[in-house]
DNA sequence: GTCGTGTTGGCACTCACTGCCAGGATGGCT
DNA sequence: AGCCATCCTGGCAGTGAGTGCCAACACGAC
């Protein structure tokens, strides 16, 4: 990773702060582009070269999540069953941005939080989802053999809906008051797609 | 159904339909809410007050789909599980749609065509979708009791997820040639995540 | 030093979308 | 029929996101 790279990288974090800052303290509507490239110390012009939307700032703690996700797909073996595999490579991840006991996990947080009142975020959000979601369902493509490109889709597409319910539970119990394990939840929203009535009885 | 309402969703239907023609002959980005409230017969002003977004115009069809899902939950039973209730009601509306057979068809297969080439297209039907699914959620959670909103809302996602990628690959199919069955797709979905295992053998 | 490449900021522009207001149509009433 | 309340429409002016273009600038390699 060259110092340039580096140094984008670390604008990009400052930037998407200060925004996600704003962003919590009038609301996104309320937020111009211009308002945050002064707080950041850059132009509107260079603003949209590090992000293609406004909303997109904030959502650099999520990118980073499914970085890492992206990160670990490398590792799935074609032998074993892959579903299993997607979902403990969930675990992995969301255990380490569980709570706010992580530095990024709190940023994760952050986000999840406010997206509950703002839909242009939850929007941005879904859409940076779904650039994730192709390139995943691509390497898995390649990983099973290009024949079931269908049965990719619908695993990733499952995994990733479990995740994203687990994702707002967690915001939302951390809302009304209740701290609620973000592992465990996931946990259990997977069981419940797996096999609805027992999982129900838990 | 007052008059009023009865124009109200013929001009919707109308304004809908010049929307997409054009979207589809020259791309969203090139055609201008103006020229299409030109072609529509309306003002732009008016046009905005149809639909909050250009992109929402196209996705009139789409709407109707969900609709009648809406329409059908009324029926759920509280005493058989969920979700094999929920999957048999997206069987008969995705039967009602399938292939070009029916008017309503063929409008929402040129929608999920061209949405394949458009992202703004695919951001607003999944903007659409979360809508519906919240409606859904609520009254899922209602019949269930409160208790397990978790479980309505895993279930309601999960279902949409294997709709959703049914309609993709449909919409894929049709473009590159073989006609497909959308139901028979949307089945093998369902059967994907269920058990991935004993469904990729088939 | 200098040269090529990549980065920045300003300018001007397009266009989606909104609040406001004034005129016009509509449907219900006597 | 005539009248009234209500809704619908179109125009106007404004905001602000996002983009192409160009000129100035920073940099790493030689």
């Amino acid at each position: 990773m060259s110092l340039r790279d580096r140094r984008r990288a670390q604008t990009e974090r400052e930037v998407g702060e200060v925004a996600l800052a704003l962003f919590e303290a009038h609301g996104i509507d309320a937020t111009t582009v211009d308002e945050i490239a002064r707080q950041a110390g850059i132009s509107p012009r260079t603003f949209f070269r590090y992000f293609p939307t406004k909303e997109r700032a904030a959502l650099v703690p999520h990118r980073d999540l499914e970085d890492r996700v992206a990160a670990m797909v490398d590792a799935l073996s074609p032998d074993r069953p892959v579903l299993p595999q997607l979902e403990e490579i969930w675990v992995e991840v969301l255990t380490a941005f569980d709570d706010g006991r992580s530095e990024a996990g709190e940023q994760v947080l952050r986000v999840r939080r406010l997206m509950r009142t703002e839909p242009s975020l939850r929007l941005a959000a879904a859409s940076l989802d779904e650039e994730r979601t192709l390139v995943l369902v691509a390497h898995l493509r390649d990983l099973l053999g290009d024949l079931d490109d269908l049965r990719a889709r619908v695993l990733v597409e499952t995994a990733a809906a479990a995740v994203r319910v687990a994702l707002d539970a967690w915001a939302e119990a951390v809302e009304t008051g209740g701290e609620v394990d973000l592992v465990a939840t996931y946990a259990r929203c997977r069981d419940l797609q797996h096999d609805p009535q027992r999982a129900a009885r838990t």
